[in-house]
DNA sequence: GAATGTATGTTGAAATTTCAACAGAAGGTG
DNA sequence: CACCTTCTGTTGAAATTTCAACATACATTC
């Protein structure tokens, strides 16, 4: 566990919490770390939305499936940062999202009831946590607003422009990596793949956009 | 404001706030009314994240317009609801959506902070109030899934049943009506109010469900 | 009650996406 | 190095959506 305390403190659920407070956060909070292999699932979809869960190595991805298989990539979550947290929150009976692991990871899985009730010993930081909690949820709808941003849009060219316009602007460069693979990007984007990849083909010669892999840099500013 | 009573009390972000204390909390507060006509936009894309609003009379919705005037909708807000609490609790600087008044009404502002940060008073409400602002904030989160849930759907006959059984769901019956017209509808759904009002009569004439203006009654589970 | 405006349904053509299939590139493995 | 697998790009046909235009129903206003 100690290994992956530089990874807690840049977590935000621990903003306001003095390094030294940790470990008894931790205690209070009781929270247990798993490991997940790629592929694997961490909840599956109409499991207990109970738990909340941190990526301290690795990353997972918040995924949809149907029926017929075909997957539906609502976020990526990466090292540091929290998933099932608004579910929990929000009192829901079954998680609607599957959270799989695209690599594998280390997990540290809490309680969510005894991160959002106050403990029996009423410890110093919990009001604190609550508060942090509460920016958090608040940021997965930031989130969760992008993708609708995404969505919203009819075509795939302007899926895509909207996706790479703003991760262009949550880097602030023009030049980034994506955390999605072709087949990820059109199942976050909601496109088929070959239209996708057809897709940047034309941008590239139009000379809106460079790529190589999951690396892009835009080239000029709009549309 | 004494005649919206019955609203607040029915508003989550005031449980286990005693009636008799509402006054007091509301001052604590410090919230305002306003009245806006329909069509008026409450907040404007671009506007300071810093508020959060009640309808206590009539109805908002949550959208954002483009360049070329197309109008996405992704939420409709009603009475005893709240808007903009997502991006006042991130500390957004800019909204990124609009809220306009489908119809006259009523809303109650109050700056987010004051809800947030525990007032210098102290008062005993407040640790209460931020709890419940969790849960609306982890609330919306859901509202913004069942829009995700249907915009990653590929044709408007799924989009459309995703959102209809939806609400069949919520509403716990099969027949019900919706707070959106067609055109609405259809830009809840990103789809063509033409193609929208076409599937609904082949669905009809499938025998899939009944309509009639706003009212749905769905005739079979499924498809 | 005539005129006007709004909401909804219908339709055919144009544009776009999806689907299926294949080819080449890159990486791992025996 | 041959073999296998995975990823990406390409392409043409089929299916679907968008677009534009119009018809109808209904409510409102003068």
């Amino acid at each position: 566990m100690k290994e992956y305390h530089s990874v807690l403190e840049r977590c935000p659920l621990f903003d306001g919490i003095r390094l030294e407070d940790l470990g008894a956060m931790l205690g209070c909070i009781g929270g247990r770390t798993i490991s997940v292999s790629k592929g694997q699932a961490v909840f599956r979809e109409g499991d207990a939305a109970t738990h909340v869960g941190m990526v301290l190595k690795g990353a997972v991805q918040m995924v949809r499936e149907d029926f017929y298989g075909n997957r539906s990539i609502v976020a990526h979550i990466g090292q540091a940062e929290l998933f099932g947290e608004s579910y929990a929150c929000a009192g829901l009976a079954a998680l609607p999202i599957s959270i799989v692991a695209v690599e594998d990871s280390k997990v540290l899985l809490m309680d969510c009831r005894r991160i959002t009730v106050s403990c029996s010993n009423a410890c110093a930081f919990h009001s604190r946590i609550i508060y942090n909690m509460l920016r958090l949820v608040a940021n997965k709808n930031l989130v969760f607003d992008q993708k609708i941003q995404v969505t919203s849009k009819r075509s795939t060219r302007e899926k895509l422009m909207t996706y790479l316009l703003n991760q262009a602007k949550l880097r602030n460069s023009d030049d980034f990596t994506i955390p999605y693979d072709r087949q990820e990007l059109a199942d976050y984007l909601e496109v088929e793949r070959s239209g996708l990849s057809a897709e940047i083909s034309k941008l590239r010669r139009e000379g809106i956009l460079e790529s190589e892999k999951n690396r892009f840099r835009l080239l000029q500013k709009y549309s």
